[in-house]
DNA sequence: ATGCAAATTTGACTTTTGTCGAGAGCCGTG
DNA sequence: CACGGCTCTCGACAAAAGTCAAATTTGCAT
C-alpha cells in the first residue's frame, strides 16, 4: 500500500499538531487547508493510530487488592476496576480497563490469539486505535454460523482493524455434528496449521463463559439448555475459547468437546502472556476454573470480584491450615 | 511514594477524559469538582506522563530517502525530518523527531545512555512526558564545570525527570588536567562501576559534535580553538560523548583523549540501539566518521544531511568500481 | 465530452476547553 | 490565635476545537 497524499497530510497534520504543539488554526495555514479540514484530518489520525492517546494504566495494578490476588493466585499482573466509583455502567469500566491493558501489552510484531465472546467485542468495540507493525491477529476457535453481532470471526477482525494489524480467521464451524467430521477437519492442512500457530502467540485475549443457560454457546444453538445442565452435572465448569471446562481448568471428557475446532488448552498455555477479562460476577466459579488450570497469567476484574477472590482463597488457607 | 489523594484524583480524572471520552464537564460532576479543576488535572496527567499522547514517526522512516541512506550505510533505521517544509525553525523539527522516535525506542525497564550537547538538551526540553517503569538513565561522560545550560548531568536528569525515571550521574569531570590524575580516577570505584555500566544500556541517545571554534570542548573552555586546531590536524574528525574521534570513528591517540573520563567506544558499540540525532549541517565530516566507526544504528537527520550522505555513498561507489 | 455520485473542503455556528485572578482552606510560626 | 505564605479551587471569560450543511472538486462510467 503506497502512502497516498491524502495519508501525508494526515500524517503531517497530526505532527505538526500534537508533535509540535501548534494550534488547529496555525497547521491550518501551514498547509494551506482550512481550520476545518485540519480537525477532520486530527480525527482521522486519531482513529487510524497515527496518532496514540493512552492512559496508564498503573493505578489499576497498585491498589493494594491487586497485588493480593496476584499473591493468592500466582499471577502475573492483576488490574482491579473500581466498581463503586465513577460511571453509571460499571462494566464499561472493566471493559475500557481491559482495553487499555490489553494496548499495554501488545508490542510490535506480536502475534495475538484472540477468542470470543461479549466481553470480547465489547473491548474490541471501545479499544483505541493503534498503529503497530507487523502485528497478526489469530482467531483462538472456530466459527458460529449465528447471526450474533459478536461472532469469532468479528472479533478477531475488529481487533485488528483498530490495531492495523492481519487479522487470520478460522475458516471453520465451532461445532461439527460428528466427532468424526470434527477430527477430520482438524487434520485439514489449512486448519492444522491454524491450530498449530496458536502456540506461537505472544498474547493472548479471552475470557471464560458461564456454564448455564445464558451461555453464549446456548443463544447460538451450539448446545441446547438441556445439554448445558447435562455438562454441568458431568462437572463442566466454565467456558474458554468454546470449549468446556472443569473445575481443574482441564478440558472437559465429553462428546461437546470432541466435536468442537478450537485452541488446544496446552497451546494456550505455551502463550507467554494470557491476559483473562471477566465482566460478570457470576462467571465465579468459571474464572476459579481457569485459573486453576493456568489459563490466565494476567487478569482484569472488578473489584467485588476481586473481593470473591480473595475470600475464597483465605477460605482455603484456612482449610488447609 | 506513596499514591497521594491529589495524585489518585489526576489519575481517575485522565482515566474518565481520555479512556471513556466523558467530557470534562461530566468529568467534573462524577468527581464532585468544578470543570476548571479538571482542566487542571488532566493538563498534570499529561505532564506527568499518566497519559501518553504520542505521533507515529512511520512516515519519517518510510521516506524513500530515508531507506536509502538505511542501505548505503548499513543502518537500522533512518529517520528524515522534511527541512524544506512546514516549520519556521527546521532545527526544532529534528529535534522534535528525535524526541518522537527516541520514546519509541524506549521501553520498560531500559536502561539508557545519553551524551550530551545542544542537541541532546533540545531534545530532553521538548520531549514529551512519560511514565516508564524501571527506566534508569545514566551519562555516558563527565561533567564540565562551565555555566552551560547543557551540562552532562543537566540532560541526563532532564530525560530522566521526563521519562519518570532514575538518573545516574556522573560524578568527575570531564576533562582532567593530567593523564595520571584521569588514569586513577577512572579506577575509583564509583566511577569505574558507572563505566562499567555504561555497556549494559539497551539504549542510547548522542549526537557528534564538529571540531572547531564552535565546539562546546572550546565553549566550555576544555580546550582552547588553537588546540583544537592542532588536533584538527592530527585527523580529529568529530567529537563523541566528549572524546575527540578520527575519519573511522576510533578514539584518536591524543592527550587530551587520555585526560578524559567518558564511555569507551567499545562500550558504546555494545549497546544494541544507538541513537545518533544530528541538527547542524556542518556537522557531516563528523556523522560520517561516526558511522564508520560503528557508532550509530538509528539515525535522526534532516533532509538536507540527508542528501549528502547519499551524493557521498553514491560518489565512493562510483570510486570503487 | 458529459453527467452523476462520492468524496472532500469550506465557512458559519455551537460546544468544549484553557486560563486567570479572586477567594477559600490549610499549616507552621511568631 | 492571628498572621503571612502556600496551595488548591472556582467562576467567568476568551480561545480553541468540533460539527454540519452547502459548495466544490474528484473520479468514473457512460
Amino acid at each position: 500500500m503506497a502512502i497516498r497524499p491524502a495519508e501525508q497530510l494526515i500524517h503531517k497534520a497530526a505532527w505538526l499538531y500534537y508533535a509540535h504543539g501548534l494550534r488547529q488554526d496555525e497547521v491550518a495555514s501551514q498547509l494551506n487547508i482550512s481550520r476545518a479540514s485540519v480537525a477532520m484530518y486530527l480525527r482521522k489520525a486519531r482513529e487510524t493510530g497515527i496518532v496514540n492517546i493512552s492512559t496508564s494504566t498503573q493505578l489499576f495494578t497498585d491498589d493494594v487488592m491487586a497485588r493480593k490476588v496476584e499473591d493468592a493466585f500466582g499471577l502475573d499482573a492483576v488490574w482491579i476496576a473500581p466498581e463503586n466509583a465513577y460511571l453509571a455502567d460499571p462494566s464499561t469500566d472493566i471493559a475500557v480497563l481491559a482495553a487499555s491493558v490489553f494496548l499495554e501489552l501488545v508490542k510490535k510484531g506480536d502475534r495475538i490469539g484472540v477468542a470470543w465472546g461479549r466481553t470480547i467485542y465489547t473491548i474490541a468495540d471501545i479499544m483505541s486505535f493503534a498503529d503497530l507493525q507487523d502485528v497478526t491477529v489469530v482467531q483462538l476457535c472456530g466459527n458460529l454460523g449465528a447471526p450474533y453481532s459478536y461472532r469469532p470471526d468479528q472479533c478477531t477482525m475488529e481487533i485488528a482493524r483498530r490495531l492495523n494489524a492481519k487479522g487470520l480467521n478460522f475458516y471453520a464451524p465451532l461445532v461439527l455434528s460428528t466427532e468424526g467430521l470434527a477430527k477430520s477437519l482438524r487434520a485439514e492442512p489449512v486448519i492444522r496449521d491454524q491450530l498449530a500457530g496458536i502456540a506461537d502467540c505472544d498474547l493472548a485475549l479471552y475470557s471464560v463463559g458461564a456454564v448455564d443457560a445464558d451461555s453464549h454457546l446456548v443463544k447460538c444453538g451450539a448446545l441446547s439448555p438441556a445439554e448445558m445442565e447435562t455438562l454441568r452435572s458431568q462437572g463442566a465448569a466454565g467456558v474458554i475459547a468454546g470449549q468446556i471446562i472443569d473445575a481443574r481448568g482441564e478440558v472437559l471428557d465429553c462428546s461437546y468437546n470432541r466435536r468442537v475446532i478450537s485452541a488446544e488448552l496446552a497451546s494456550l498455555r505455551a502463550i507467554e502472556k494470557r491476559l483473562m477479562v471477566v465482566q460478570e460476577d457470576t462467571k465465579f466459579e468459571p474464572l476459579l476454573s481457569a485459573i486453576a488450570g493456568g489459563l490466565c497469567t494476567h487478569l482484569v476484574i472488578g473489584a467485588h470480584m476481586a473481593e470473591r477472590l480473595l475470600q475464597h482463597a483465605a477460605a482455603a488457607t484456612r482449610k488447609a491450615s
